[in-house]
DNA sequence: AGTGCCTGCGACAAACTGCCGCACCCGCAG
DNA sequence: CTGCGGGTGCGGCAGTTTGTCGCAGGCACT
């Protein structure tokens, strides 16, 4: 029962230090790597039982770094994670060996469940009481996330994110005029 | 190098029509099954080095199909492809065993690529390297990421479906009616 | 002054949503 | 067999939200 060593490899501070925090408190053994190289090391150090990486690291992509891990640590699940979805990178990242794949904008909930790590998705019974709710997200809350990580990853551009969103930017004034800010 | 038996598995005639026309002229021997039982009972008795496989069958989705093709005729190059591609489905047919997996308006080259088959001049080196990253993701191919997910965790069940995601039933049966056509 | 890019915001038709209703198909207890 | 509960399509309608245009103004740079 003391399955519960968990890396997150991804290098997004805010990010690695949101889900950090959540699985802590799920009591969860966390550490966590910026990059390849630490993450590698950190493998080759502990033993971890569940594993997120992102794709987008600095260096090489996240993806080369699947066989590496896996093949250190055969039996920890990994789960790919990643801004950047794609049909393609999914079939890769399963290939060659990751777990499971979810596109960014994911919650604890969902990243739990995807790693298999049960305490009441999907699966069955248990029951007892689940002291974390569960709920697929919604997808106006996803889309949420969503629009604000690429408009800070633009600095702030209206005009640029909306762009890269393939909304537009009218659509998007609105949006975020609507909710202001929280949430 | 007589390695061309082909069995297309799709119960839409017409893309079944054109494709297989496209293949023998390619000089691919052909074969063509309009749904699982079929399809069984054809790779019971040839061997195949190809298939594409539909995973909207009428029976049961396509993907309890691949274990059975697979075990079959573990060398044979399985390509799942399919109008209602996701991440969450995409996961799911690799790990069933299909070699890769194509969001349906795909052409014979795709096709022929995505299952290992080069002949073309145009540049290649295709396989085993990184996919490339790519944009943000739209608002709108996130979301339709996320039903999917939602829906597979659902089995399909449209009405739970909506309910998890806080949409109205009938705004969930709109969408998944209107983007496997455009998008 | 001239460009190019960004930002608010009004206006209006087009598209989408929430909501109600109906028809119909199971599976299961009565 | 009948009723009930739950699921699935789908038509329709009023109310919202988008997609588009357009315009004015702000900056930075040349």
């Amino acid at each position: 029962m003391t399955e519960r060593q968990f890396l997150i490899v991804d290098d997004d501070p805010t990010f690695c230090a949101v889900l950090a925090r959540a699985l802590k408190r799920r009591h969860f053994n966390v550490m966590v790597a910026h990059d390849g190289e630490s993450a590698e090391a950190l493998v080759r150090e502990h033993r971890f039982h569940f594993a997120t990486l992102d794709m987008r690291l600095e260096g090489p992509s996240g993806l080369t770094l699947i066989p590496t891990l896996k093949q250190l640590q055969p039996d920890m699940q990994l789960l790919v994670l990643t801004g950047y979805a794609s049909i393609a990178t999914t079939v890769e990242a399963i290939k060659l060996g990751a777990d499971n794949y979810l596109p960014k904008p994911a919650d604890t909930q969902q990243i739990l469940a995807a790693l298999g790590y049960s305490e009441d998705t999907s699966g069955q019974q248990n029951h007892s009481q689940a002291p974390i709710p569960e709920q697929p997200m919604s997808v106006s809350r996803l889309e949420w996330e969503h629009i604000q990580k690429v408009l800070t990853e633009h600095q702030g551009n209206i005009s640029a994110t909306a762009r890269a969103l393939g909304m537009h930017r009218r659509t998007l004034q609105r949006k975020l005029a609507k909710y202001p800010v929280k949430r």
